[in-house]
This record gives structure tokens, sequence and C-alpha cells, in this order.
DNA sequence: TGTGCTTACGCTGCTCGTAACAATG
DNA sequence: CATTGTTACGAGCAGCGTAAGCACA
């Protein structure tokens, strides 16, 4: 049986031209090169070299074997490789969402049944979540509407209600309930890469200036110091607390209220079985 | 660095399903298999098994590394094989011929000139043999013509003349010569494989029924002992000696002589220039 | 004289098979 | 208790590097 260690002995000569150089290349002693190339030959039972008494130079048959050694040499590479990747891909669960609660609360859902598997999940538009799982890039992805088609499973595993969170000097702040068009015009303070919840803004408040924070911590600062309006959720208030000196008020709009749906392909089904119904109850 | 042996015993292992049945095949002990397989894992720094105390399976992994595996084994196998076979071509000149007498003469002009190779030749149709010469099956070729084209070149090297034979009681045997048209009627004993020679009597000589005899003893068997009229050439005599107590009589036609060429690709001229110049004189 | 390949030699450590062990059905 | 996989152990040898030898420029 030939040894793969014997390939790249023959390639490192091939690149450096006499064995005591590959040798240095390779960090092996000279007659190591020696001994490994001819016990090639033997192996092969075929001449790979031209020998005079002090140098050394491939055959025909030499540059021939180059270019197989070459090819199973990449071959094993490539299967090392592949086969990391497939494990990773075995031992981690990745999640796409559409938003960053539901995020959120699955991470914690999946960390807690699988705790020996990695997470890894983002934020992103529709399109691509959908791409993604159909191309199992991710395990699961979450939508904020039912997916049901041949191939996907969707089951509703939570919902978030959007509040506006006003100053108590806010004219509007003493009321019961506002609608997103009520409060339309003027600036408004807004986290970013909140997903889908920044089209709906968009769109049913066109009149407003959304200072976007990318910080979660300065986000909560300019909410204590300053006196824009922003939204919460019962979501985030259960998990981040209610902002101080705020009155929180209940967004009227049908649109300021969410189901979000685990979405799975139905081959995994029997995989994921136990943990979905889990997230069921 | 992995080892090919390592992937051995991988595959025999999903074959056997077993590792003590997998050590049976491949004669060895089964703790090595255990060991082979364990390093395996180490080297690849991944997890191929699912083990249980006295059960040991493939994962997922473990399935996907069997299809590697399959392939570099199999590549490996193919270098050996293609290698042989390139070395093989490297130390065999190939010689296609149209004729027997011709075939001989080259083949000891070339075993003289290159005593360290072997020496393959055939006598096939024209058809094969350019086509053969062309595909790299033949090094060297034997037409009856010069072939001339961009990438073939013939040089003569060699003529055959056509006798009749004939018992001295035969009412031709004592002319000078005898044309092909003269003789034609009746038996005539005749070698096989003859090449293209074949060709040319039936042609010239239509009315005539050749009795073909494959064992040249035999042939010459007949000709000692029987009246039938046969053929012989300049080089058949030469080389076996002249048929006893036959009249040998120059046939008079065109046809009944050959100038043969050694045709070669142009882009091998370097290689046997040495050789071809021998063969010119 | 320096460079390069091969061979000789002694040592290290790897890998083999046997054997003992543990678990399972 | 027969089968299967892992671990322990001791023996043998395979492969390493150093060193010596030989050819060439």
């Amino acid at each position: 049986m030939i040894e793969l260690e014997q390939l790249v002995h023959l390639i490192a000569f091939n690149e450096h031209k006499t064995l005591s150089n590959a040798a240095k290349s390779l960090h092996i002693s000279q007659p190591v090169l020696t001994r490994s190339m001819q016990k090639l030959e033997d192996e092969l039972d075929l001449i790979l070299f031209e020998r005079t008494k002090n140098r050394i130079s491939l055959n025909a048959t030499g540059l021939l074997a180059i270019e197989h050694a070459k090819r199973i040499i990449n071959d094993t590479d490539n299967m090392k490789r592949q086969l990391k990747e497939f494990d990773r891909k075995q031992h981690t669960i990745s999640i796409g969402s559409c938003a960053p609660a539901p995020q959120n609360y699955l991470n914690q859902k999946v960390s807690r049944f699988y705790p020996d598997k990695t997470i890894s999940s983002e934020i992103k538009d529709m399109e691509i979540l959908l791409k993604g799982l159909k191309e199992n890039t991710y395990t699961f992805i979450i939508t904020p509407y039912e997916i049901d088609n041949e191939t996907i499973e969707s089951i509703p595993f939570m919902e978030e209600q959007l509040f506006f969170s006003l100053p108590y000097d806010h004219p509007l702040a003493k009321k019961k309930s506002i609608s997103l068009k009520e409060m339309d015009g003027g600036r408004m303070l807004l986290m970013s890469n909140i997903g889908f919840w920044n089209q709906m803004h968009q769109e049913t408040m066109p009149h407003t200036k959304f200072l976007i924070q990318q910080d979660r911590s300065v986000f909560y600062d300019l909410i204590e110091l300053s006196s824009l309006p922003s939204f919460t959720s019962d979501y985030s208030m259960k998990y981040d607390g209610i902002p101080p000196n705020r009155a929180i008020v209940p967004i009227t709009d049908q649109q300021a209220h969410a189901m979000f749906y685990c979405c799975y392909l139905k081959e995994k089904e029997s995989t994921f079985k136990s943990f979905l119904y889990t997230l069921n109850k």
C-alpha cells in the first residue's frame, strides 16, 4: 500500500528539484527522502526517476505520477475540509429570524433543549429567510405569518405587541391607547436591526423621522435622557425591564401586533419532533 | 497526515459492519482496527462513529467519509494502473504492418537497436494501421506505399519481389518469367495472414482457388509433397531458404513487387532519429 | 572543496498480536 | 456464554537522524 506521505514527498521533490532542498522544506533529513522515493518506486514496481551518481530527476512516468499525486493529495485535503464542514453543520442549529424578540426567544428554547449544539442566528429579510431554509443554510426560520406549502411547515410559538414609550410630558402620554397614525410626524428613537418591524414603521408612519440607534445601551440612555418617543414591546419589557420615567401606551393598530411562526422543512420533522412539541406548548 | 490504510480499514468496516469481521477480511487482528479507526478520528479531529460498549457504527459524518474514502482509494488504484500502463508503453515499440516480410525485417532492426525495449507487432489492414498510428497504438506502421501528410512521415526501407514456386513438371516451369494472368486458374497454396498481398492475389488472380494454410510448417510440407503451385519472394528465400525441387519463376507484373515504407508520427521524429537514420541506409 | 545522492548503523518509538476486561443480548 | 469493542502489555521491527562514502563540478 502506498502512503500519502510518499506522495507529498514526491510533490515536494518536484517543486524543489533536489532531494536535499525538498527535505529541508519538509523538515526531515535527506536520507529519509531517498528511502521514501525508493520505497514508492518499489511499491509501484516502477522506476520514476533517472539517477546519476549525484543527481536525481523525474522521468516521464515520474512526471505523470506527479499529476496523480497532486490530485490525490488535493482530494484528501478536500475530504478533511468537507468532513469538518459537514460535522460543524451537524452540530449547529442555524436560525434566521424576521425580528429580534422571537429570535431571542427561540435561541433560548433551542439552547436549553440542545445544550451541546452550537446555535447561530441572524435577522434577515423574508426572501432570504425562505431561500436559506430551502437551501438548508437555516435549520429554522422565524416568520411573522404562517408558511404552508409542500415542503415547509410552520408552527406559531410567540406573540409580540408593540407599545409607544413616551415621556410623561408628551401630549399623548395620558391616553389609554394611540394609533400609529396619531403619532406619525416628528422624530422617534428606533433600534436598528429590528427586521420586519422596520418596514412596518416606514409604511405606517411615513412622516416620522426615525433616529436609528446601533447600540442598545446608547438607545436606553437616550430614552432616559431625551424626550424622544420610542417603541417598546411586551417581550422587551419582560426581559429588559420597563423604561423608566415613561408612559407605556398600547398601540391600537393591528400591525403593532405580531404572531411569530417557527418554520422548518417537513423532511426534518422527525429530527426535531420532540423539540417542536415543547415549543408548541 | 492520514494514511490510505486507514481509509481502506474504514471502507472494510463499512462493508462488514463489525470491527471483528472487517479485521478478519483484512487479515489483521481486531484491536488493530480499533486503534486504526481511533487514530483516523484523531487525525481528522472528528467523530466518525457512534459507540456503545460493545457496538460501533458510523455516524452521518462517518458515512460521508466513506464516500470520500472510496473515491480516494479508487484514485490511488487508478494511479497505479495508469502509471503501469504508461510505463509499459514507454518501454514497448508497437509495430503494425501490411505484410509479414517487412514486419519481420523491421522487428529485427528495432530489437537490435533497442535491445531493452519490448516489441509487439501485428499484421492489419491499412485503415487500421493508419488509425492506430494516429492514435498512438502503433509506434511504427509499415505500408506498401508512401504516406505523406501533415502529421505522418514515411521512409522506404525494404523491397520485396514475388516469384512463383512451381514443381518442375508444371507446364510453365521452364519459362523465364510468367505473368499473374497466365497462372490464373486452378489451385494454389497460400499462407494466411500475408496482409495486403492477399488482396492483391484475389484481385489479380480471380479464377484461382487459394488453399490457405495457417501453419507454416504444414505449408512447407505441402510444397515438398504436392505439385501445387505457390508464391515465394526474395525475402522469404533469403531467410527461409529456397523451396526444394521447385522452379522459381519471376512474376512480370508490377503488382508482384512492393516497396515498403516505415511510417511514424512527425512529432516523434526526434525520439527515433538515430534509429531511422540506420534504417534508411 | 562543496553539493548531492546513497548506504550503513544504532536507537527510538510505533504498531503489531495476545491477552485480559467489560458489556450486551 | 458467545460476541463485540476497548485497553494493557510486551516484543519486534520500521523509520528516524547521524555519519560515512562516493561521484561530480
